[in-house]
Order: C-alpha cells, then sequence, then structure tokens
RNA sequence: GGCGGCGUAGCUCAGUAGGUAAGAGCGCUCGACUCAUAAUCGAGAGGUCGACAGUUCAAAUCUGUCCGCCGCUACCA
C-alpha cells in the first residue's frame, strides 16, 4: 500500500548564502528521506523554495543600495544551483514571493479572522525617523538597563545575557543609521495563538516516537507560559499585502506567519503546474498521508507550535476539509565548527559553495550524513569530511564496487557469469545484505538516517571480508567455476548494497543503475547472467585536503 | 536569570524500560593478503562513561549538588 508523503523542508532565507549547517540540518535528510520514500513505492511530494520577505532583505538592500528583490534573485538563483549540484530532487522549489503564494496566504488570513483567531492592537514600537522605518529588536542597540554594558543588542544583553524588550533600553541607537529612535504608536493584527493552547496541548501529547528534543521543547514551551499572541503585521513595504485595509497603508504581513504557510501553498502550486489543481488535497486533506517537516532546531516552535495552530485555525476554509497537520518534525540539531554553531554572516564554518567547491556532491553527501546532528550537536571540520571520504566511503564502498569489477573483467570477461551452487558463506553474505535492507528501512521510517547509512555500509564492509575470506583472484587460477560463483555472489551483494545506498549518493548510484537497472524496490534483485558490466572506474575520488 | 541539551576510547559518535567482563567507525600497533583508488582482512593496545554524593543486590543509565560547553528565551526565522 503506498502512503501519499509530504517531504516539507525550512525554506531557505534568500538574505545570504546557505552554509553546510543547513544543508546537514533539513535539505540533505529530507532528500534522503524523499528519495528513499519513493523507492519504496510511496507517493512523495517534496516542496520548499525561497523565503524571500523580511526585515534582513530589506536592510541588506539598503545597504547595498538594490531592491530587495535584486537580493532576493541573486540568492534564490544560487540555491537553485546548489541544489542542483547536490541533487536535491524537489518537486517544486519556489519562493515565497509568488502570487500564488499571497493568494494562499491571504486566504487563510481572512478565514482566521473571520473566525475570530486573528485581532487588531495597537503598541508603541521604536521608529527610525532617518531611515523612516519601524525597528525590529534586534535593528536596535544601546545601554543594558540591568548591568549598564554600552553596547547592548535591542532584545537580549550579551554581557549579563538578560533578555528585555527594546524600548527598555537606556540611549537606544538605531542599527541603520545611528539615529535615535522614537517611540511611535502603531497598530498591527495579532494572531491569537493562545486559543490553541489546549489543541496543541492535545496534538503534542498523541505524538509517538517524536525526536526527545523536539517534544521537551514544544512541551516546555506549552507547560511554562503557553503560546502568546503574536503580531503578524509589519510596517513594511516588502511582504505579502493585506487582504483587508482596515489598518491604512504601509502594513504587510510579516514572514513568520507567511513563510510556514509555503509548505501549502507549494503543494497546490505543484497541483496547478500539472495541469491537476486539485491534486494537493491528495496530502492535505487526506488522513492517510504522512506530513514530515525536516527543519533545523531553530525552527521547532514555529513547525511543532505556530504552523500547527495556523492549520488548525482555518478549520475546513481551504478546500472543504480540515487541513493535515505535521505527522512528524525530526530536528536536527547543529553542526557545530571548533564549537560553535555554524554562521554564513560570522564566518564560522562552510558555506554550501565552498563545501561543493572541495568535494564531489556524493562525498559532500556521504559525510554530512555520516554526522548528521539527528541526537545532539555534531562537531565537523573539513579534516572531518575529507576522513569520512578517505578512509570510509572511498575505501569502503568504492573500493568494494572497483575490485569486483576489476575482478569480472579478468576472469569473466566483463559480463556477469553463471554462477554454480552456493556456500554457506555465499548464502550467508546474501542474507546478511537482505537483513541490512530491512533494517535499514525501518531506520527510515524512525528517520534514523546516520544509523541507515551505517547499515549500508556494514553489508560493504561484509562483503569485503567474504572476498578477502573467498580470495576469488587465487581460485580465477585453481577453480575458475567457483571463482565466477563468488563474483557472482559479490556482484549480488553489491546489487543490494547499492539500493540502500542510493538515497545518499544519488550520483554515484546513477552510474552504476546504468547497467544494474534502476531499483526495483527497497530490495536486492536477481542479477541477470550474461549482464555487460562496463570497465571498472573509481565511483569517488579521494580528496586531499 | 529561566528552559532544553550535551560532557563515553586519540577523533566523530552509539548506548534502547538500570543487570552478562562498556560499544562502533576512523586513527594507532602487529600480522595476513595483493583482485582493488597503498584500498582490503585478522588480531591487539586504548576508557576510574565530566566531578562529588546518594538510591539500589546492581548505575554510563535514576536523584541531588557542582564544573565545563552549546542552543533557545517569543521583533532572526
Amino acid at each position: 500500500m503506498t502512503t501519499p508523503v509530504l517531504v516539507a523542508v525550512a525554506w531557505p532565507y534568500a538574505s545570504g548564502s546557505r552554509h553546510i549547517g543547513h544543508l546537514a540540518g533539513a535539505y540533505l535528510p529530507s532528500d534522503i528521506f524523499a528519495r528513499q520514500q519513493r523507492i519504496i513505492g510511496n507517493e512523495v511530494l517534496m516542496v520548499s523554495g525561497s523565503d524571500v520577505h523580511g526585515t534582513p532583505i530589506t536592510v541588506r538592500a539598503d545597504a547595498e543600495g538594490v531592491t530587495p528583490q535584486d537580493i532576493v534573485d541573486r540568492y534564490h538563483s544560487e540555491f537553485l544551483q546548489q541544489w542542483d549540484q547536490l541533487g536535491i530532487s524537489w518537486d517544486l522549489y519556489t519562493t515565497t514571493g509568488t502570487s500564488n503564494h499571497s493568494e494562499v496566504t491571504q486566504q487563510m488570513f481572512l478565514s482566521q479572522l473571520d473566525k475570530g483567531h486573528i485581532d487588531r492592537r495597537k503598541s508603541e514600537q521604536l521608529f527610525d525617523e532617518e531611515a523612516k522605518r519601524f525597528l525590529p529588536d534586534r535593528y536596535v542597540e544601546g545601554t543594558c538597563p540591568h548591568c549598564g554594558s554600552q553596547d547592548a543588542r535591542g532584545d537580549q544583553c550579551d554581557q549579563c545575557g538578560k533578555t528585555y524588550d527594546a524600548i527598555e533600553l537606556l540611549d537606544p541607537r538605531s542599527k541603520m543609521s545611528s539615529s535615535t529612535p522614537v517611540l511611535q504608536e502603531t497598530e498591527h493584527f495579532y494572531f491569537r495563538y493562545s486559543d490553541f493552547n489546549q489543541p496543541l496541548g492535545s496534538f503534542l501529547e498523541a505524538k509517538q516516537g517524536w525526536r526527545n528534543h523536539v517534544i521537551n521543547f514544544a512541551m516546555g514551551w506549552l507547560r511554562e507560559e503557553g503560546l502568546l499572541d503574536r503580531a503578524i503585521t509589519r510596517d513594511l513595504d516588502w511582504g505579502i499585502k493585506l487582504p483587508v485595509d482596515d489598518l491604512g497603508e504601509g502594513k504587510r504581513i510579516y514572514v513568520w506567519y507567511d513563510a510556514v504557510i509555503g509548505y501549502l501553498s507549494a503543494s497546490k502550486e505543484w497541483a496547478e503546474s500539472r495541469g491537476d489543481p486539485d491534486r494537493w488535497k491528495h496530502w492535505w486533506h487526506n488522513p492517510q498521508a504522512r506530513h514530515v517537516y525536516f527543519i533545523g532546531k531553530d525552527n521547532i516552535p514555529f513547525h511543532v507550535l505556530f504552523w500547527p495552530a495556523q492549520l488548525m485555525a482555518v478549520g475546513k476554509d481551504i478546500g472543504g476539509e480540515e487541513l493535515h497537520l505535521p505527522d512528524d518534525v525530526p530536528a536536527n540539531q547543529y553542526v557545530t565548527f571548533k564549537g560553535g554553531k555554524a554562521s554564513a554572516s560570522r564566518g564560522v564554518g562552510m558555506t554550501i559553495e565552498e563545501g561543493l567547491k572541495r568535494f564531489q556532491p556524493d562525498s559532500l553527501r556521504y559525510a554530512l550524513a555520516a554526522n548528521f546532528p539527528e541526537q545532539a550537536d555534531t562537531e565537523i571540520s573539513i579534516e572531518e569530511i575529507a576522513r569520512r571520504v578517505n578512509d570510509e566511503l572511498v575505501a569502503n564502498w568504492g573500493n568494494l564496487v572497483n575490485r569486483v569489477i576489476s575482478m569480472t573483467h579478468k576472469t569473466c570477461g566483463g559480463a556477469v557469469a553463471k554462477p554454480g551452487t552456493y556456500s554457506e558463506e555465499d548464502v550467508s553474505l546474501l542474507e546478511f545484505v537482505d537483513r541490512s535492507l530491512e533494517e535499514s528501512a525501518g531506520l527510515f521510517e524512525s528517520v534514523e538516517l546516520r544509523s541507515a547509512l551505517r547499515k549500508g555500509m556494514e553489508a560493504a564492509q561484509a562483503a569485503n571480508r567474504y572476498l578477502n575470506a573467498t580470495e576469488p583472484w587465487k581460485l580465477s587460477k585453481t577453480d575458475p567455476e567457483r571463482a565466477k560463483t563468488v563474483l557472482y555472489v559479490a556482484l549480488s551483494a553489491i546489487n543490494g548494497i547499492r539500493v540502500m545506498l542510493s538515497p545518499f549518493l544519488p550520483f554515484s548510484s546513477e552510474k552504476l543503475n546504468e547497467f544494474l537497472g534502476e531499483p526495483e524496490g527497497w530490495q536486492r534483485i536477481q542479477l541477470p547472467v550474461g549482464l555487460p558490466i562496463p570497465k571498472p572506474e573509481p565511483l569517488f575520488e579521494k580528496v586531499e585536503i
């Protein structure tokens, strides 16, 4: 039975280059999971896109003297190119800048407004008169009201660690113009997240098998003070227009309300583009569907609390049925470099571009997958990646394929030879491979990708061990028939292992598919006798650093 | 400050409901092999499981305190 699986992937912010941490946190795990789900026959819809709204983009645009759209275009095209190079298999990678996304966002907004889950409130905010802009906390600095530190950030003091509201800052300064911001009243729409504390509690309590840090974090948040209502509009001219004009000009829907809506709007866009506009309902109006969200841990509140609340709040207003809530949110923790969180802006770690410059895509994918921060923050470095590539990927899997193909040419004339009767060790190896396939399938279900990868590598190791034990290079002289059987078994093992590794290593797997054929399900299939095997060619290059 | 997490072999990490003498991969040492990108295979060395105290017949696993590190703390998303 096939299951419709929505693979929902965090929307990268088109405000700058993304780094290896983002890759290991969301984009790679989602792709690996999606590829495996496709092989086992599930109906995968994998969507994401560039998040084009938000203050950092407008600030950057101002700083460079270009338009926000220029910034968005620059990074969106950079992302597209990198996804292509990395083999990220989106069904749709779009942006939040489409008219479709605006429409869906406005539709949700109106529904929630109509149901009373959105209301209007006035507040006083810091306003930069020079830049003519209301200032998010992050763009204000000043003197800490607690410890007197001179350069405290707008929402938290790095010196004493205390948090506060930006309007409490003594001697506030705008980071945009260095002028002194003034308090100005403004009115905004608020989403009444507090309406959903109870339903969210029930929703989360019913969840089984979620990662500890995800469920702990969400439950903790609810238990502490529950969700507070949050303003979902801003005084901006960059963002989705409001579908009502109650607040006058100069207001836009704010990014963190609309970005998560991208999962739904992208699903609709995908359905529209394939000429089947209602197809999205197969995932969103289907209780049998499975929605898996791939995000970094910084995104947990948005996907485990805010987004489900927003979905609940529309009821049956979109498409006539309730919208499917998240089934699993296997958020990854952080990849760290020299103990610190990766950050492109602070120059910690490596951008995706640098990673691709140094390593082949499959090599980078392997090394990161082997180090996915699924349980805890995981330390990584260029040396670690190179080590994983040279001492594991090349030495174990790459070498296995190479040595077997090479021997197939020397003793079987470059084609799969007819095997004789299997010995005990032959059967035992193939059973090991088949068992590994089963076990890795289970690990994929629980999104334990690191362990799933290990299963494949263990099988490759078993095959290497088998070769050392059977010594087909000697048999070819003493017992050619037996040598052919051994090589048949070894090729059969490879035929199973490559299925297991293919979600992780799409490019090199494609090379194997060229002669072994596309995987037919999550299993090892019978190798046809006489199948031509191409000349050996290393699957992966060793890297030097 | 509050909340969450982490601290296990040289490195990167697993350790499921406390219970056989603490695991894996890589590295290292020794040995085997030579088909293979000096790759592979075997054996071995290596840890008072951050510290201290407690619960228990029994704790890396539970409790408390402490030390160190990281993240979040709602206007970064």
